[in-house]
RNA sequence: GCGCGCGUAGCUCAGUUGGUUAGAGCGCGUCGCUGAUAACGACGAGGUCCCCGGUUCGAAUCCAGGCGCGCGCACCA
């Protein structure tokens, strides 16, 4: 062994985020994941798509689970040898982008966003988007997400939004964009549609006014139809009343206001008791017997225009369009009156009736849509009597107008759930009619649902649940929005034919005829040379870009204004990251469709369903291509392979009772409140501050903390509580479990000077099992203990394990292998193998061997951590490579093992897992007799079920007798005093053979002895039993045999042996405790003063009874061996000898000791 | 209302094609061990496997119904 010191005793109190810092530093300046990179140019591509984050705000939690995710799967195939593109991407268009400007400016709606105008606010926007860049840069970094930052994919660029806009113009060719009218859930105040998320969001618990309305009907005096609404407003605006054929409906005299009214039947009861009217049913008839009569509309603003004016039918003749009955299934008896008033312009349902009963009329926009109400929210002039009132202000005034005009039958208020500006809390929104783009999804439906089928899913279940009823309900794609930051719709319109034309990039743009307006952008640049180039294709300069018609002499295209929904934009980035088709077409292809994605759940609507969308659009095949044997451009599936689907992250607050405080640690709540508070769960919230910042965590425990708690506590797809203690656990469970051992193992390195890999004079490259064999004290596996061989088998099965469940994406299943490796390592393997590492002889083949199996292991787990928890990987790779020439800078460089090497013994591992169990049965049976494992005892006595390993277990008595402090140990199988056997059917082979004589087959066993059976069957090989007259033989595979120590016996069982203890206690035995006592003692009192590992000591052991002191007289060498003492005295202690007061058996003793140069007798 | 998921120890979660003694970690309690010590080991208490039916020789597991929670969709006229 070489005089080099190269392994150093690690610090006591390592700092987890320093050494993580520090682990940064060196990255950054070795550069080396673009190495890990470059290591692997050749490799086969892992390709992997980063779901852009929106950086216009804080980076939270629930997105570091992601960014961890994202990273681990990435780390692990580039350690596989595959080439990992990581190339991030930032979302930047929408909404939320324009609503931080807006707060900024100070300015709320449409309305002022123009009169600030349009130009300046888009560059607003554009500065914006950055505002929380750094903290998101500053956390992907932190947590160890290696992405390739620098060449970041950003949707507002001008390549970016071209590629978005050469898919849109692919789509326009093939007819699949239209334009429509949709109900959207509008905010009038704002001049803006609102998702289905935004809404969601804005549900508030209202009391709005409930009106029963008359509307009479035609050519039945006195004869209503009564309707329900909570939205008075929508009146004026009525259309139609709907029934449902199937339901009826009743005449009934009302004796109250003597009239007659129609409403169902089944509410015929409730109403009268709620209004408190007398209802005398006087016939009853079906809803479709209602079906086509006329009615009064309750206001005479259109009525009056229109009149009794009929239009031509499809079917012949012709008929008045409004006011009539019609005919729906959505229809029901569960609130209001089963009569429905219909506005088609405020509802979904009610537009599409509108629409049906249009394709009855021979002019498409018949009947027209009847719509009172202007896109500022207020009526207009065709409602003169509210010209220019806000829709919910009139709702006072509208009733009392239906009361004067004898058309309200009942009023009250109804309390229900209504949606506001999620922004803006105070306005309603309000359901309105826009015209929009959309796409025709609709005719991919099929093959949407086809790819998907091919998709690997993480929960599998997503696919065909979740993902895939999405999929069946699909709608088409509405695109637009008339809104100002976001990619314009490329849309150019002639202005006399209404003919139109998709662009597909800016060059195509302005290479048109007689293009106009680009000096819009030239002279906003040349005003302000600092506007970033990708300006140009946005609101307003694209905009104010023209050119000739080819439609029409004179005539020009102009722009549509709108720009489209974000989620296309992120959708579109397969390609557009790429700029594609414009350019890098190579790298398109080649990373195209990803390996592997991963998002929490809510983006199943999100970027799951507008990826798979516009791929399956454009490169897939339509339902009806597929139907006429087209095939798909590309197979499926695409764009992704793979995806894990997250659960969400839930936040755990502590509240004081009264819920008025906060906290956000158990400390915190306690100080403040002291018992006097509640743990609370639930989804973080911003608005809460529910959650610690991640840097917090970072700061306080570590980024390899954190990923291991996400990674190791569940599956991924499992809602996660951000607990903080659960986070500080993982330190002590995993990290810190794994460092001591590397600590104990450094101690002792350096005490014995170990540097066997710094035999090895060259080749060296990524401390493998074939380089680390070169070196001269490095022994062939075989030729090591039993216990070496165990261990590098564990390895070896833990590596094929970890690498077989990384594969399938298991990330859970991996981490649960590894957590039981380290544990296995540091509670068996090292507590076995102490004595060996402080063994005198530094030079035996033993110890040269403990050393190299434990180093060996820490190598490849440094290498199978890497993925996991890249930090401590790479300090404990850095400590084991010491100054070794050659070695490869970084874990991360290496290959990841996969335990090809070694073959694992299976049988080995079975036999030590025995050899556990009965060391831990052992300790059992100790406690159970309250017998210390210190004091040593005569004999052990093993029983087994089989006698198999008895020849094995024989050879390892010197584990056992020591892990239990035994002098001798036996082992036997079958008969034994302390044991009976019970036998059991094997309920898993018997079952299908004697099935319902399971019951008696297992009582008849149970009540024979046991071990009668046993000798039955050991002799005759079978044992027959008779059942119901059946005779039944049984083998030894259809029974099982189960032991039970027998009371009165220190023993203890377990599924394959029982462990008895011999109790007695001779007098020898108590005089080898009482020296074991006193080792413990001397070694507390070592560590308290301060003692070096190597030190030597003289001990002083005063006022011990006689027959305490014989006893430790007799084992003195014993004790010295331990202890590193040289001498025992009991008596005559140096004067200024620190004594300390002991407790030695039942005797109190005071014990000291000196450090001395002498060396042992 | 519909769909998907979940419901197992005080907490966080495992639990294979159904197999008869349902596990782990944390926490709690007791004891032990101590040249890894801001560790470690053992043992214990703690379970209506959400409820109710059914299938089966046998159900935490399969089926039907219900309850609760989460997410999504629709509706809220």
């Amino acid at each position: 062994m070489t005089d080099l010191t190269m392994f150093h005793a690690v610090k006591q109190d390592t700092k987890f985020p320093q050494l993580e810092e520090q682990v940064l530093a060196f990255w950054k300046q070795n550069n080396i994941y673009q190495r890990s990179l470059d290591l692997r140019k050749n490799g086969k591509p892992f390709v992997f798509f980063e779901g852009p984050p929106t950086a216009n705000g804080l980076p939270h939690p629930g997105h570091c689970l992601t960014r961890a995710i994202k990273d681990l799967f990435p780390r692990y195939r580039t350690m596989r040898g595959y080439l990992c593109e990581r190339k991030a991407g930032w979302d930047t268009h929408g909404l939320p982008v324009e609503v931080e400007v807006c707060k900024e400016l100070g300015i709320h709606g449409k309305e002022e966003i123009e009169s600030y105008g349009i130009e300046g606010f888009v560059q607003k926007c554009q500065q914006s988007v950055w505002r929380y860049m750094q903290e998101w840069e500053r956390v992907t970094e932190r947590l160890g997400f290696w992405i390739d930052l620098s060449q970041a994919y950003v949707t507002y660029h001008q390549s970016y939004i071209e590629s978005v806009w050469w898919s849109l113009k692919t789509l326009f060719d093939k007819g699949l964009l239209y334009r429509g009218h949709k109900i959207v859930w509008w905010w009038a105040q704002g001049g803006t549609a609102l998702s289905s998320g935004e809404v969601g969001q804005g549900y508030r618990q209202v009391a709005d006014p409930s009106v029963y309305v008359r509307f009479p009907l035609e050519g039945e005096p006195n004869t209503s139809l009564v309707v329900w609404t909570t939205t008075p407003w929508t009146l004026p605006s009525n259309q139609f009343a709907a029934v449902n054929p199937e339901l009826e409906y009743a005449y009934c005299f009302d004796e109250t206001s003597s009239e007659t009214i129609v409403i169902a039947k089944a509410l015929v009861e409730s109403l009268s008791e709620k209004t408190k009217r007398k209802l005398a049913i006087v016939k009853v008839v079906v809803g479709s017997e209602l079906v086509g009569k006329f009615y009064v509309p309750p206001f005479d603003c259109y009525s009056k225009q229109l009149g009794h004016a009929e239009a031509r039918l499809k079917s012949g003749g012709s008929q008045r369009p409004c006011w009539r009955v019609v005919a729906a299934n959505f229809v029901t008896i569960d609130s209001g009156t089963g009569l429905v008033h219909l506005a088609p312009a405020f509802g979904e349902v009610d537009y599409e009736v509108l629409t049906e009963e249009r394709l009855r009329f021979v002019e498409p926009s018949v009947p027209p849509l009847l719509c009172a109400v202007g896109p500022n929210g207020k009526f207009t002039a065709d409602f003169p009597s509210h010209e220019g009132v806000w829709v919910k202000d009139a709702d006072k005034t509208l009733q009392r107008f239906l009361k004067d005009a004898g058309k309200l039958w009942h009023q009250e208020q109804y309390l229900h759930d209504y949606p506001f500006c999620w922004r803006a809390s105070e306005d309603p929104l309000i359901q309105y009619p826009r015209e929009s783009w959309f796409i025709r999804t609709t005719k991919f439906r099929d093959s949407m649902l086809e790819n998907n089928k091919t998709i690997g899913w993480l929960p599998e279940h997503i696919g065909p649940g979740r993902f895939g009823n999405f999929l069946e309900s699909n709608v088409d794609w509405a695109l637009s929005r008339e809104r100002y930051w976001g990619t314009p719709l490329p849309i150019w319109v002639c202005d006399q034919t209404s003919q139109m034309e998709a662009i597909g990039c800016y060059e195509e743009l302005i290479a048109k005829p007689g293009v106009q307006g680009t000096e819009v952008w030239a002279n906003a640049k040349k005003a302000n040379p600092e506007l970033e180039d990708d300006l140009r294709v946005h609101k307003p300069y694209i905009d104010a870009v023209t050119y000739d018609s080819p439609y029409a002499p004179g005539a020009r295209m102009r722009r549509v204004t709108e720009v489209i929904d974000c989620w296309y934009d992120s959708g579109a980035m397969p390609f557009a990251q790429w700029g594609y088709p414009h350019k890098n077409a190579e790298s398109f292809n080649s990373q195209f469709p990803s390996d592997f994605i991963s998002e929490a759940i809510d983006q199943t609507r999100g970027w799951f369903y507008s990826q798979l969308a516009i791929s399956t659009m454009l490169f897939g095949a339509s339902d009806e291509d597929t139907k006429n044997g087209k095939i798909a451009e590309r197979a499926y599936p695409h764009p992704f392979k793979n995806c894990i689907v997250l659960g969400l992250m839930l936040a755990e607050w502590y509240e004081s009772k009264d819920g008025k405080q906060r906290f956000l640690t158990e400390e915190e709540a306690k100080t403040a409140c002291g018992t006097d508070y509640v743990v609370k769960t639930g989804k973080m919230s911003k608005q809460l501050r529910n959650y610690r910042s991640p840097q917090e965590i970072f700061d306080k425990y570590g980024a390899d903390a954190l990923r291991w708690y996400l990674f190791y506590n569940q599956a991924p797809w499992n809602s996660i509580l951000y607990s903080e203690r659960a986070i500080r656990d993982s330190i002590s469970e995993f990290i810190l479990r794994l460092w001591n051992s590397v600590s104990f193992f450094s101690i002792y390195a350096e005490i014995d000077g170990f540097a066997g890999p710094s035999e090895i004079a060259s080749g060296l490259d990524q401390l493998t099992s074939e380089e680390l064999s070169r070196a001269k004290s490095y022994r062939p596996i075989e030729q090591r203990s039993e216990l070496d061989r165990w261990m590098m088998s564990e390895l070896a099965a833990t590596c094929r394990d970890v690498v077989e469940r990384m594969d399938r994406y298991d990330s859970y299943g991996a981490c649960q292998t590894l957590h039981a490796f380290v544990d296995a390592m540091s509670n068996w393997y090292i507590r076995r193998s102490r004595s060996r590492y402080w063994a005198a002889d530094k030079q035996s083949a033993d110890k040269l061997d403990a050393y190299w199996t434990l180093y060996e292991s820490f190598v490849v787990v440094a290498k199978l951590i890497a993925p996991f928890t890249p930090f401590l990987a790479e300090s404990l790779w850095k400590l084991l490579k010491g100054d070794l020439a050659g070695v490869r800078d970084s874990v991360h460089l290496c290959d990841f093992p996969d335990g090809g090497a070694i073959a694992p013994d299976a049988e080995l591992n079975a036999r030590m897992s025995l050899l556990r169990e009965i060391a831990s049965l052992g300790r059992s049976a100790r406690m159970d007799s309250k017998l210390k494992v210190r004091q040593p005892l005569q004999r052990v006595e093993v029983s087994l079920a089989d006698d198999s390993q008895i020849q094995w277990l024989r050879k390892h008595d010197d584990i056992v007798r020591e892990e239990l402090n035994v002098d001798e140990i036996h082992y036997a199988s079958g008969a034994s005093p302390f044991v009976e056997y019970q036998v059991q059917p094997n309920f898993r082979r018997l079952g299908p053979k004697v099935g319902p004589l399971l019951p008696k087959l297992k009582q008849q066993l149970g009540s024979v002895s046991g071990a009668t059976l046993l000798e039955e069957l050991t002799a005759n090989g079978k044992i027959t039993l008779v059942l119901d007259g059946k005779s039944i033989e049984l083998d030894c595979e259809d029974i099982q045999v189960r032991m039970q120590a027998k009371a009165g016996w220190a023993a203890a069982q377990g599924k394959l042996c029982v462990v008895a203890l011999n109790t007695e206690l001779t007098d020898a035995l108590i005089r080898r405790g009482i020296a074991k006592d006193a080792i413990r003692l001397v070694q507390d009192l070592r560590k308290k003063r301060d003692c070096n590992f190597t030190d030597r000591i003289e001990i002083w052991i005063l006022d011990a009874p006689v027959a305490m002191r014989e006893a430790l007289e007799e084992n003195q060498v014993f004790i010295c061996t331990e202890t590193l003492g040289v001498s025992i005295h009991f008596d005559n202690p140096p004067s200024d000898l620190e004594l300390d007061d002991c407790e030695l058996g039942d005797s109190k003793v005071r014990i000291g000791l000196r450090v001395t140069t002498a060396s042992l007798a």
